[in-house]
DNA sequence: TGAAACCGTACCATAAGAGTGCTATATATG
DNA sequence: CATATATAGCACTCTTATGGTACGGTTTCA
């Protein structure tokens, strides 16, 4: 329906909480799904997901929980997609190969006449999800300038 | 998994084809459906469906068919899309109320921390969808400049 | 009259999404 | 050492959306 899962939802909404704990501080799964109440074993399953791809580190044990592993701004809405949702696909027919580079995988249309404009709508909108930091996201407005909605 | 439907694909070559036709000329749903590979049935469906909202014109009876009815450069993506799958949502809890502006409707998270930000990457996601056209699709490339997939 | 084509709607099957549960392991604390 | 907390990993169910089909009806051409 072309929308972001809840899953990549919770995401964001675990890793912008995690943004902005102190350096080095923990925040455990069931704090921040209670803070923001969310399901608690979907939000674990997250977090593991994101950590299993070193988005976050987690340590183990009581008073264990989880801590940013990298930093926002190099996080894109791009990359949580690729990692909650597998890649982005306009179109079923548009796979995407490398980071940047799309193959056509038309198998039933043959003589298919959007296939190319798809690909370079495919690549618009992976490019835009790139241009979606994390960064950015955890920051609360950007300017009031463009402020519109 | 943030992909267009089929039914959109489909959508999008059915009009693809009747855009390149002569003005006024006629193609059957069946006729479509052969030529691209598609299930006859479900294109009838999404004929009908883009009939109903007006962008092609459906003419009964034998020799009948469909033809387009509007300007390919005034249907866009974020149209066919809203038609189709229903309303862009890039979050559960964004929706859109008119054909610009959003609506929260976080019920759940009640201290989300993204919901803003979300809010104005879905604007600029729709923005995105409403600048590709159905008549840049139709056309086969624009400029072998930035070629590259 | 019959065939072709659209119309409307309802229906079914599969897959993806959303959510839950259980067991194991690691660690802090008493 | 025992216990509570917390992650790790896996497997499972439930619900929904998608993809696809079917049927009866109406319109038009030959």
């Amino acid at each position: 329906m072309l929308a972001l899962t809840k899953k990549t939802g919770y995401a964001l909404v675990a890793m912008s909480h995690l943004s902005r704990l102190d350096r080095g501080s923990l925040a455990s799964a069931r704090e921040i799904a209670d803070l923001f109440d969310v399901p608690t074993s979907l939000l674990m399953n997250v977090l593991k997901q994101l950590a299993s791809v070193g988005y976050v580190e987690s340590v183990r044990g009581a008073r264990g929980g989880y801590r940013m592993a990298v930093d926002p701004e190099n996080v894109s809405l791009a990359d949580l997609v690729g990692v909650l949702e597998g890649p982005v696909r306009l179109a079923e027919c548009v796979t995407e190969v490398a980071g940047d580079d799309t193959e056509c995988t038309c198998q039933v249309m043959a003589n298919c006449p959007v296939a190319d404009p798809l690909h370079r709508a495919q690549r618009k909108l992976k490019d835009f999800l790139a241009s979606v930091t994390l960064g950015e996201i955890v920051k609360p407005a950007p300017a009031p300038t463009e402020n519109k909605g």
